[in-house]
DNA sequence: TACCATTTTGTAATCTTTACAAATTTGTTT
DNA sequence: AAACAAATTTGTAAAGATTACAAAATGGTA
């Protein structure tokens, strides 16, 4: 039996990663939080359980999965950063109204056609749409 | 003969935008230089024709066109915004090298497969690639 | 001209992110 | 276990982008 925080220290060796405590705290926070959450969001959620934690190590470490392949930068939210733990290809929605970030599906031949061409060296692929949420929508009639 | 400012004002009109001098100006420039610029470049580059010109104004102005659906906001690149005045169906390559950004086609399913979901209200439709262009890699063999 | 509404401007404040050096932790060698 | 070097974390200060806001300028109208 494998604990859930031993696959997330497997999970970043396998990224080339080393696993310290706050790395592996906030990559299972990311992998157990699929919402997108911002430096802020997992500072203040980590940082009771976790005292000494630093929001720059937040930042340090979200930098550290992102070069290394282990987590996804949106920056749909112009106002703020997001981080995505989910590296599945999927396309996502930013409600204008409520600011939360939904996943949808994707189209793999999104990803695909792009890489056809030959001008660019692709290495990430981001779809998203922006619109009002069906919450939003019945609130304000938009 | 209708003069390029004049199509400028009689496209802000269009989109319900009072056509100031300043606002005509901004345009102009955003018409004439598709080359997605930032608040930065365009104050840089309008200063010296428009001396009064404040950077706040140009905030402001680019707001109010995002607002109006007179441009786009591009959030591609997580250092600043940048802004984009063709409204046309097109996708984005961020250069992670130069930080240049470039249009690349963008197939028309991709907005009509999204607008089938009635979970949410879609107003804007955004596709970009991450990678490096044909300069940065021969540099850095990427 | 006098008046009101809108736009522009400049400065100060806010917010996010980064730089950096000190402190801590980890791993290794003795 | 002690000593040491390398890597990581931390806190503070600085930088950079954006916004708030009030004063100044402009435009249109009675």
């Amino acid at each position: 039996m494998v604990s859930r925080k031993e696959n997330v220290e497997k999970y970043l060796v396998e990224h080339g990663i080393k696993p310290s405590f706050q790395r592996i705290s906030i990559m299972d926070y990311l992998r157990t939080h699929p919402t997108h959450p911002s430096v802020e969001t997992i500072y203040n959620d980590l940082s009771p359980r976790i005292p000494t934690l630093s929001k720059t190590t937040v930042y340090n470490t979200l930098k550290l999965f992102v070069e290394h392949g282990a987590a996804l930068m949106l920056t749909i939210d112009e106002k703020t950063t997001h981080f995505d733990g989910d590296l599945s290809s999927h396309a996502h929605f930013f409600c204008l109204g409520c600011g939360q970030i939904y996943d949808i599906e994707m189209d793999a031949s999104v990803r695909e056609r792009a890489s056809e061409s030959d001008l660019f060296t692709i290495t990430e692929t981001h779809l998203y749409y922006k619109g009002y949420c069906r919450k939003c929508c019945e609130k304000s009639d938009k």
